[in-house]
DNA sequence: TCCCCGATTAACT
DNA sequence: GTTAATCGGGGAG
């Protein structure tokens, strides 16, 4: 049996929690019994005070899971056709989350690639919309518990030491946009965009003695 | 009630 | 690099 996580790892700060998933395994349990699992590789830390935090101007019906209990699943709908899965971080009332950003698929590749209608399977979870259609997530997930749930849930895998995580601001946020709170597993191909590759050493020294 | 725009994706040039 | 698709949230009036 999979080990899965205590609620405590994830009642702490979403940019604590974030690089600390990176490496682990949200597993998924569908209608007809069939289990998808997908290793994190890139997330994004939304938080309390954060202007671009769901959060940010208090409860609605829409972000109320947020304001719940740690280790809840908030899933919105956006730009009119895809939906996006957090897990909500921090203590009760602060508002705060993980957006689940990109995944290694594991198990039940074949049924994600059905529901992506794409068979490459670099192009199932990788972007945070792609991977809730591959896992069939949707609003009837919104609150579901990771930590103790039985449609969707956390297991232990192999955690990411800092030396191989990446941190960069946030995809798509244009307030708050010089906080480095995405985090991705440095070269995984599995991201939902490529590392760049830092340039050979003397085209920067280069680019540095003449700059455009 | 109206209006703008988004924690995106895919298919273009 | 650019853009259409598509619709609900929430601020403005």
């Amino acid at each position: 049996m999979s080990q899965r996580f205590a609620r405590s790892f994830l009642a702490r700060p979403s940019t604590v929690v974030a690089p600390e998933l990176l490496g682990h395994v949200l597993a998924r349990r569908l209608p007809d019994g069939a289990v998808l699992r997908a290793r994190i590789v890139e997330c994004e830390a939304y938080q309390e005070g954060d202007p671009a935090s769901h959060s940010f101007r208090g409860p609605t019906p829409r972000n109320e899971v947020m304001f719940g209990p740690a280790g809840h699943v908030y899933v919105y709908f956006t730009y009119g056709m895809h939906w996006c899965m957090n897990i909500v971080t921090g203590r009760r009332g602060e508002g705060s989350a993980v957006l689940l950003r990109a995944a290694e698929p594991l198990d039940g590749v074949e049924e994600m690639a059905r529901r992506r209608g794409r068979d490459r399977v670099r192009d199932l979870c990788a972007g945070p919309a792609k991977w809730t259609q591959a896992f069939g997530v949707d609003r009837a997930c919104n609150g579901e518990d990771v930590v103790r749930g039985r449609r969707l849930w956390l297991e232990r895998g192999s955690p990411v030491p800092p030396s191989g995580i990446e941190v960069t601001s946030r995809v798509g946020v244009n307030v708050a946009a010089d906080r480095p709170w995405r985090f991705v597993v440095a070269g995984s191909p599995w991201a939902s965009r490529r590392s760049v590759a830092a340039p050979p050493r003397e085209i920067s020294r280069q680019a540095a003695a003449a700059p455009p």
